[in-house]
RNA sequence: GCCCCCGUAGCUCAGUGGAUAGAGCAUCCCCCUCCUAAGGGGAGGGUCGCACGUUCGAUUCGUGCCGGGGGCGCCA
């Protein structure tokens, strides 16, 4: 319809510059959805555009415009508003169409083919195996989740990804936790380890090593040695105990990776050596102070950054750049990292490393989407969350208070980079205010008229949809035609907190309409039509939950 | 000091160049003889942090301040 409408404002604006004296004026046509229904369907701004250029009062502009625009069969009438904004007003036939649309699309009524296929990969949550997720976690699951999901809509071939950082700094932490645990030391004492784990948590794998239990992970398995001196025993024990505590809590969010990558497995096959090698033999490295080098100044970084410890070993970057280098090796066109916004400061750093090694990865390849802190509130309070402290919120308790639903929903219902106040009090004590269960039970009302209608919902494809004139139906019909474009632009922004907004607001023309017309009336036209409306409506309720990975219940 | 994010109704937040800035919660009033009241209708509530600039037009873009958060490690 835009571009049907461009095309008809193209020909008039022409026909109305070719009478002037400038007859190779420049335009570009705008076509926008007014926020207001008396503004129309549709709108341009095109006579406030060219009113400076042509010298002319711009409503004078839109009056000749609409004189010499072609009749067209979906435009019931034209309007000129305001400052000079044409206003078009869509016929009932054009509206109604979307029906149509979504009951012969179903399940794929929204999604579009801009990916064109071509493989992209999401990386999000990659939590260090040194605890149990916690909120912070639990927001980038959901909106690095919603984001494959919305991609995936979007024709991309989308690979979820989980990274773990099982080696380094933080496991020796972790290893000398557990074990200060298994000899008896507890954080308050003083050899307890000074920037060790000090939550409960490690007390129990402590007791289950000492147990000599076996933990089995996604794809690992290890049999503790038991003895508290084994230092390798404990760490491979404890990392495994927590991955295994950590696919739990993801199976709890019902999140699904198709891929975990692991750090040390970077070192294993040699990836991180030929990365170094390669970045030497770029020529953007230098020794110094003992150290190895690289000049990410050359790439926009404040500062070159330390490759090699002058202890030996890499700093985390190294291994991070890679670990994109395989990325972009295993063919992703578009890779998105989903991180909290603490990590601000490895995208120039990694970016950096990539385009010295002149591969001809893009430079603003990888993409970043960082979600900022959630702060979680319990009794009025701020509750930290703090590992090392030893108090926090895990992912899974917010699960079982307030449901999975409505935990994704919340998490993933904000602007990824504003930042998140988690209220558990409310969100348990008040948890039908949520506006997730409005969405709900919007889907579910039209479940229950459905059935009591008990016709055939197939034929509801071809019925007569001309009686769908009232206000009701028409702003029912408007919002309903916006998914498509509203999934094609979320995708763009990757911003999946677009689609919840957009339910909650179409859910609320379906409450309207609910409370002011009755359905299942006598006249069957009527009633057939209506059936196909709130059918349809159920469809686009049904797609937009998918897309956030909440349900979509027939009953509530 | 430098970098990133945020500042919109009492609270939590939408709104990324358009027209009278919206929703939920909270407060107040009304609506079940009726397809699910987990709902609907209505009222009150705003210097869109401040200033300047760009523009026909700025909550939206730019610059500078002010306030909140995060980061500035040879930790990850």
């Amino acid at each position: 319809m835009k571009a049907h409408l461009t095309e008809l404002l193209g020909i008039a604006a022409k026909s109305l510059i070719s009478q002037g004296t400038d007859a190779s004026l420049s335009f570009d046509i705008q076509i926008e959805r007014p926020k207001n229904a008396d503004h129309g369907d549709f709108s341009s701004n095109l006579a406030l555009v060219l009113a400076k250029p042509l010298r002319q009062n711009p409503r004078a502009i839109a009056d000749s415009l609409i004189k010499a625009l072609p009749a067209s069969e979906f435009i019931s009438r034209v309007e000129i508003a305001g400052a000079g904004f044409i206003n078009f007003f869509l016929s009932p036939k054009a509206r109604q169409a979307v029906v149509r649309d979504i009951l012969q699309q179903g399940e794929r009524f929204g999604w579009n083919q801009s990916g064109g296929g071509r493989k992209l990969q999401v990386e999000f949550v990659s939590a260090n195996p040194t605890g149990p997720l916690h909120v912070g976690h639990g927001r980038g699951a959901a909106v690095g989740d919603c984001l494959a999901r919305l991609m995936e809509a979007n024709g991309w071939d989308v690979t979820r990804e989980f990274y773990y950082n099982d080696a380094g700094a933080q496991i020796d932490n972790l290893t000398k936790s557990v074990q200060a645990r298994c000899k008896g030391i507890d954080p308050s004492h003083p050899d307890f380890p000074e920037d060790g784990y000090r939550g409960e948590y490690i007390a129990d794998i402590a007791k289950a090593y000492l147990a000599k239990e076996t933990v089995v992970a996604d794809d690992v398995q290890y049999a503790a040695s038991g003895d508290p001196d084994d230092t390798e025993s404990i760490r491979h024990f404890a990392v495994a105990y927590l991955r295994h505590e950590q696919d739990l809590d993801l199976r709890a969010f019902q999140i699904k990776f198709d891929v975990f990558s692991l750090e040390s497995a970077l070192y294993t096959n040699g990836q991180v050596e030929s990365t170094v090698q390669a970045l030497i033999a770029s020529g953007h490295t230098y020794e110094q102070d003992d150290a190895l080098w690289l000049r990410t100044t050359t790439f926009g970084d404040d500062k070159d950054r330390v490759m090699r410890k002058k202890e030996g070993g890499y700093t985390y970057f190294v291994p991070d750049v890679a670990y994109h280098v395989g990325k972009w090796q295993r063919g992703f066109v578009r890779v998105i990292n989903e991180q909290g916004a603490d990590h601000h400061s490895t995208i120039t750093r990694v970016r950096a490393g990539l385009q010295a090694l002149g591969i001809g990865i893009p430079k603003d390849w990888p993409e970043y989407v960082l979600h900022q802190m959630v702060t979680v509130m319990r009794g009025g309070e701020e509750v930290k969350i703090s590992k090392r402290a030893g108090s926090y919120v895990t992912l899974r308790d917010l699960i079982e208070e307030v449901g999975c639903d409505a935990t994704r929903y919340f998490l993933a219902a904000r602007r990824a980079d504003s930042q998140l106040v988690f209220d558990i009090d409310l969100a348990r004590a008040q948890s039908n205010d949520n506006p997730v269960y409005y969405i709900q039970y919007a889907h579910a009302r039209i479940c229950s008229v459905l059935n009591q209608w008990n016709g055939d919902l197939a034929a509801l494809a071809s019925v007569n949809l001309d009686p769908l004139q009232s206000a009701h139906e028409t702003a029912l019909l408007k919002r309903l035609s916006e998914f498509p474009e509203l999934v094609q632009l979320a995708g763009e922004e990757l911003a999946p907190h677009m689609i919840a907004n957009y339910l909650k607001d179409l859910a609320g023309e379906l409450h309207s309409y609910y409370n002011a017309e009755q359905f299942l009336v006598p006249d069957e036209s009527l009633k057939l039509a209506r059936m196909a409306l709130i059918r349809a409506t159920q469809q686009v309720l049904r797609n937009g939950l998918q897309l956030l990975g909440v349900s979509a219940p027939e009953k509530m």
